[in-house]
DNA sequence: AACCAGGACGTGA
DNA sequence: TCACGTCATGGT
C-alpha cells in the first residue's frame, strides 16, 4: 500500500531531483524555477565536497521554513563567500546575519551554522553518524536525516510535518505519531532503497504545498480516494 | 491581517 | 515524557 502511495506520486509528479542544488553554471548562482537547479532522475549528485556542504547549510536553514526563503539566503552567502566551511567561517558575523536572514530565526540559525561548520571540520570528509549529527546543538532528527540522505546518501527516510500530516490522513500512522515510529513504518514497508527514500520525501513535499495543506485542497488530490479526511 | 513555512531547543510540571 | 513557549522573515 505504501510503495503504491509512492508510485502514484512518482507518476504525478515524476522524479524531482533532491536535493536542491545552488545552479553556478551562469555569471550568477541562480535558482528560480522549481526544476531548474536540480538534477531530476539524476542520482550522482552530490558530487563534489561543496555540494554536500551546501546541502547540510540548506538542511539548517530551512528548519521550518519554505525553500524559496532558504534559496534567497544561499544566493545572498554564494554573493558575499564561496559556501564552504572555511568560506563561510571567514564572514563577519553580522555579515553571516544579514545573509541568511530571508531564511528567518538568524541569531539561531547562524549559531547552528558555525556550531555545524566546526563540527563538518572535524570530520576530514568522512561520513558521519546520526548519533553524531544529532549532538551538534541545532540538528535534530530531521536535519540530521536530510543530511545523511541527501548529503551522504544513505538509505534513511527522512520524516517532516507534512509526511506525518500525509501518512495520518492515508491511515498508515496516528497524527501525532513520533518521528520514530513513522521512520520505521517507512523503512520497514519500502526497500531500503536510496532513490525511493530520496524521492519520496521529495515526493511529499511536492505533494503537501500543492494539496495537503493546513487548509487542505482536495479537488484535484490524486490520493483523495485514500484519503481519510 | 492572521497564518504558516521541508524544526529544534529550553523550561516547568 | 509532555505541553508549551521561543526563535524571525516573508509569502499568501
Amino acid at each position: 500500500m505504501l510503495k503504491k502511495i509512492y508510485e502514484i506520486l512518482l507518476q504525478e509528479y515524476g522524479p524531482q531531483g533532491w536535493w536542491p542544488l545552488l545552479d553556478y553554471r551562469g555569471t550568477n548562482p541562480t535558482k528560480t524555477g522549481a526544476v531548474e537547479g536540480y538534477h531530476p532522475a539524476e542520482y550522482d549528485f552530490p558530487k563534489t565536497d561543496q555540494q554536500i556542504f551546501e546541502i547540510c547549510v540548506g538542511a539548517i536553514l530551512t528548519q521550518n521554513t519554505s525553500w524559496a526563503q532558504v534559496e534567497k539566503a544561499l544566493k545572498n552567502l554564494a554573493h558575499e563567500t564561496i559556501i564552504t566551511p572555511t568560506g563561510l567561517k571567514k564572514l563577519e558575523e553580522n555579515v553571516l546575519k544579514d545573509a541568511i536572514k530571508p531564511a528567518g530565526y538568524f541569531n539561531q540559525k547562524a549559531k547552528k551554522l558555525l556550531l555545524f561548520i566546526d563540527f563538518y571540520a572535524s570530520l576530514h570528509r568522512r561520513t558521519p553518524s546520526r548519533k553524531e549529527l544529532l549532538s551538534v546543538w541545532g540538528i535534530g532528527k530531521e536535519t540530521a536525516d536530510s543530511i545523511l540522505l541527501y548529503a551522504y546518501g544513505l538509505p534513511i527516510f527522512v520524516v517532516d510535518a507534512y509526511t506525518r500530516r500525509i501518512f495520518s490522513m492515508l491511515g498508515f500512522v496516528d497524527k501525532d505519531a513520533e518521528y520514530d515510529v513513522i521512520q520505521n513504518f517507512v523503512m520497514n514497508n519500502l526497500p531500503q532503497d536510496i532513490i525511493v527514500y530520496q524521492e519520496f520525501h521529495a515526493l511529499i513535499v511536492e505533494h503537501a504545498k500543492r494539496h495537503c495543506k493546513t487548509k487542505p485542497d482536495c479537488q484535484k488530490c490524486i490520493l483523495k480516494k485514500h484519503c481519510q479526511l
